[in-house]
RNA sequence: GGCCCGUUCGUCUAGCGGUUAGGACGCGGCCCUUUCACGGCUGAAACACGGGUUCGAUUCCCGUACGGGUCACCA
């Protein structure tokens, strides 16, 4: 009766990530991929990946492309390379003809006008939606002479089926509740139901780990395994890990509109790190007693199932870009200079950017926010003001800009320390608090009213520009 | 609608019969402070509901509600 579909393997590990290229690789997918990954490398088996393009309408090159650069970026490498899906059709068709021949699969002479009909009438009668099996018994010379034919695997009538879920637990379907699916199509191609169990196979896939979306698929290539391991052997069961989908805010599937853009849109247009993902991807509907802030090596140490909750999650913008933060203070700042270059002008200097990232990078939570605290770095005279820092710049200031400007003109030692300590004691003479002077001056000197410390703003700037700036708005 | 799955602060989660229900993000306050961040301290904030089982349920069982997934000659 009931049978488990998995049970603990000495084998190797293997694993897979099976995306479809019909568009970017997606933050849900990327979490798959994620998971399948550090699965393998903690238990020290092997990662594989293929591309199922079997749907020649929606597959693109371009996004094979971006699933591979995605997965690139994130850190995820692969053991072998890619299979295609596609070239494997011979294969499909010649498992799914030793299903027919052995008798666990027949051939179905209903047309697609005949089996929509099926199914409105089920849908009338509030009946569940299946194929009902009406060629399953019937000889195939009832058949139109010539017609053309799917071939469908012949699944069990009584019974259950259950599986022994890594993640889900054990889950159990009636069979009766599983219909004749198509394994091959009129035109002799397989459908993904075969080719996905016909390829774990082959490669040697030992652990499925796919969106709980697939669970229900699961108890239908089951059969599949169980009918070939009957006829040639050696297909045992694959252990099944079904993980729970990634919702929006809203707690909706995951859509365009929740930002449920592709990986390169986090990197690219969001200036996140790859680290940074990678990290809140892990902790996404994962945990580990109370870490959050988890490295690469930590993860492939840490990560296992048993770890994975049942519920879904929702994507949350606010924590990846705190963790972004953080990864983006662990930075190396020459790495963070490339990075931030992109997002700069031609004017921007690579050095001098590189001497400013150690104050630029404590205040920012994505790359964008380290090039925008950059920019008054290459700015140019006049300097563009912001509302509040023109503010700033009212006849008070201007003044009290005027008395900095002779004190520092009189300065030789630019430094932080010589400099901190003469506008602190002018400051004190004058008998102003320290931010009466400071403020203007970081107006004056950026444009804006915050910015890195403004002694570090001054050094940063250099004497020559940082005097002119100061004098362009002193009385 | 049938089948399957889920439900701990707003969010991500810890918990695996007895806890002042812990941490993180976000939010409020305080400290640090030349601004903004960082950092530190601190506050508000959760066991969906109803029945059982038990000396005792967030934890086990059954319902209900709500949410999700899936029902193609797509993958």
């Amino acid at each position: 009766m009931a049978s488990p579909a998995s049970g603990p393997t000495s084998a190797p590990i293997v694993t897979r990530f099976a995306p479809s290229p019909t568009g970017f690789l997606h933050i849900g997918g990327a979490r798959t991929a994620l998971f399948n990954w550090l699965y393998a490398r903690h238990h020290g088996g092997k990662a594989l990946l293929r591309i199922e393009d079997t749907d020649k309408k929606r597959s693109t090159q371009d996004a094979i492309d971006a699933i591979l650069d995605g997965l690139q970026w994130l850190g995820l490498d692969y053991d072998e390379a890619p299979t295609f899906q596609s070239q494997r059709a011979d294969r499909h068709a010649e498992v799914a003809h030793k299903l027919l021949e052995a008798g666990h699969a027949y051939k179905c002479f209903a047309t697609a006008e005949e089996l929509e009909a099926m199914r409105a009438e089920q849908r009338a009668n509030k009946q569940p939606m299946r194929y009902d099996g009406r060629w399953r018994d019937r000889d195939p010379s009832e058949a139109p002479e010539g017609a053309a034919y799917t071939v469908r695997l012949k699944t069990p009538q009584d019974g259950t089926t259950t599986i022994k879920d890594e993640v889900q637990g054990e889950v159990s379907v009636a069979n009766a509740e599983l219909d004749d699916y198509i394994i091959l199509r009129a035109d002799g191609t397989p459908t993904y139901m075969l080719a996905v169990v016909v390829d774990d196979h082959d490669i040697g896939v030992t652990h499925v780990i796919r969106g709980d979306d697939h669970l229900n698929n699961a108890f239908r290539q089951l059969p599949i395994y169980r009918a070939m391991d009957a006829i040639e052997g050696g297909w045992p069961d694959p252990v099944y890990a079904h993980i729970p989908l990634i919702h929006g805010s809203d707690g909706a599937k995951l859509s365009k509109r929740h930002g449920a853009l592709g990986v390169d849109a986090y990197r690219d247009e969001m200036g996140i790190l790859a680290d940074a993902l990678f990290n809140y991807l892990l902790r996404l509907g994962w945990g580990h007693g109370d870490r959050e802030e988890i490295t690469r090596a930590e993860a492939i140490e840490l990560f296992d199932l048993s770890g994975v909750g049942k519920s879904p999650s929702r994507f949350d913008l606010k924590k990846l870009e705190n963790l972004n933060g953080h990864y983006i203070r662990e930075a190396d700042d020459q790495t963070l200079v490339e990075q931030v270059l992109t997002r700069l002008g031609d004017e921007a200097d690579p050095a001098l950017l590189l001497l400013a990232m150690p104050v630029l990078k404590p205040r920012a939570k994505n790359l964008d926010e380290i090039a925008e605290g950059a920019g008054f770095l290459f700015a140019t005279t006049p300097l563009e003001m912001t509302e509040k820092a023109a503010k700033l710049l009212d006849r008070e200031g201007r003044a009290r800009l005027s008395l900095v400007v002779i004190a520092l003109a009189k300065e030789n030692d630019w430094t932080i320390e010589a400099l901190e300590a003469t506008t602190k004691s002018l400051a004190e003479a004058q008998g102003l608090g320290f931010g009466k002077l400071a403020q203007p001056m970081r107006a004056a000197l950026t444009g804006t009213t915050t910015s890195p410390g403004i002694f570090d703003v001054l050094v940063l700037l250099g004497r020559d520009e940082a005097l002119a700036r100061l004098r362009a708005q002193a009385v």
